[in-house]
DNA sequence: GTCATGGTTCGACAATACTTGAACTTTCCA
DNA sequence: TGGAAAGTTCAAGTATTGTCGAACCATGAC
């Protein structure tokens, strides 16, 4: 059976801007990608903005984000690393994370 | 009696970067804008690309751009002449429009 | 082994958003 | 004066998203 600790994830030549730009659009989800833009955090470290966050919710959030390239969800140990795929997003939309993320 | 013919168009001072995003994250709508990135249409000769759209759903895609102050709609005549809000962006969110469409 | 921890998935409901015809307004033209 | 043209607004139905508890799955600690 397959090994559920392994999440999918697209590569970033098959996402489309608008799928981009619709995960950055709710304030929860971008303030997650702020967090993440200064390093990876673990699930429980990012969403400080968020504490009463229920633990289902931040999840979905996050597989809105992954599931738009945005970012990467790893398991380590019994925890799971979340990154930005910053890199690969530059060179598919040059200049859009950081202006987005930019002033702020 | 209001003219209905002035449309409210807000300060971009007041949008938000997510409101933005969201207004750009419709294929149809991000459409819309590369076209007007050329520069001002009336109503009747955007959506080239969507011949067949009813008018009031072309309208109400216009009123989210329009309300996400991404566009500006003026009176013309009968007709009406869309524009986009361009300086205002790029001095609010510098870089933002340019990269999402994906020219420089 | 057993158990707690960190996290995902499922399911159901609430809340937004999209689509479109029809009615309406304004303006131009004959 | 009528129309007709160009658009907006309204209303109603459909579809997509968001929210969150409960159930479930690995892993590490004991």
């Amino acid at each position: 059976m397959t090994t559920l600790t392994q999440l999918p994830h697209p590569d970033v030549a098959d996402v489309e801007v608008t799928d981009v730009l619709f995960a950055l659009s709710d304030p929860a989800r971008l303030q997650i990608v702020r967090e993440l833009a200064a390093g990876p955090l673990t699930m429980a470290e990012c969403g400080v903005t968020n504490p009463d966050l229920p633990k289902s919710t931040k999840s979905h959030l996050m597989k809105v984000l992954r599931e738009a390239g945005i970012v990467r969800n790893e398991p380590d140990g019994r925890r799971r690393v979340v990154s930005l795929r910053k890199d690969e997003l530059d060179a598919r939309f040059p200049g859009l994370i950081d202006s987005v993320l930019g002033g702020r």
